[in-house]
DNA sequence: GTTTGTGCAAATATTTTGCACTTGA
DNA sequence: TCAAGTGCAAAATATTTGCACAAAC
């Protein structure tokens, strides 16, 4: 009935494409790797590649400073948030039940009804702060 | 030599609109309720001011799901995050050092220099959870 | 009178969409 | 076959910018 997704060649260069990388990256940049690599495909067909991916949450998604929507394929499935290297771009996912505790009783305290949360921790890595 | 504010019609306008908002409201909605009050304003000069005055830390700032900046005036200079009701769009600041404390635990587990961090948490207001 | 702000239109940038064509199952 | 996927170009959004003119100090 609905949505069965299809295997094409695009679909199969894309994935591949995210696979080779740790960090998030937007649609143009998967789109432009390709390009280079030879491989011509629609930008749109990235667009809604990665956009159907993230739907189906397969790919977590996080916003650049510059606003647009970055994209890394996702471990685990569990509810979890980012630490991200802002040198190298490197991202970890974190769970951490101090911090969803905090949340849930600064939400307690002011008599909401939690709906979600979002978390974006920034920083340099081990690697990066010499 | 650098940016000495200078008092405007338009500034003070675009102030006052802001002023009797408490949720978070974008250049588009300042500019358009403006006009729905017969004040003609450039949308670029909204743009302009609602930019800066957050680049000084007059405003806060958080994206929208539909990928736009929503603005409001900031009670604190300190640091702080927001707890934003999805229904009516209300939104508190608020500052917990619990919730500082996980992260920066969670920062000094993966050996991150903590540069910065973003909290959102969406929920529904003791008014809307009827 | 000099500097800053404004308005407009054009430029960017990102993402979505309509539509005819192609392809996978 | 035939629904789902693709490519392209156009549209939709959101925001910025160049420039001539106006206003503030």
């Amino acid at each position: 009935m609905i949505n069965q997704p299809r295997r094409t060649r695009q679909r199969e260069l894309i994935w591949q494409a995210l696979q080779k990388q740790r960090r998030f990256v937007s649609s143009q940049q998967v789109h432009a790797w390709l390009s280079k690599k030879g491989h011509e495909i629609g930008l749109a067909t990235v667009y809604r590649s990665l956009k159907s991916w993230h739907e189906s949450g397969q790919l977590d998604v996080i916003r650049g400073a510059d606003n647009e929507m970055l994209f890394r394929i996702c471990a685990g499935s569990d509810h979890h948030h980012h630490l991200v290297c802002t040198e190298c771009g490197d991202a970890f996912e974190i769970s951490s039940r101090e911090l969803e505790d905090s949340i849930k009783k600064i939400a307690r305290n002011k008599r909401f009804r939690l709906a979600s949360h979002e978390v974006e921790i920034f920083g340099q890595c081990e690697n990066c702060n010499d």
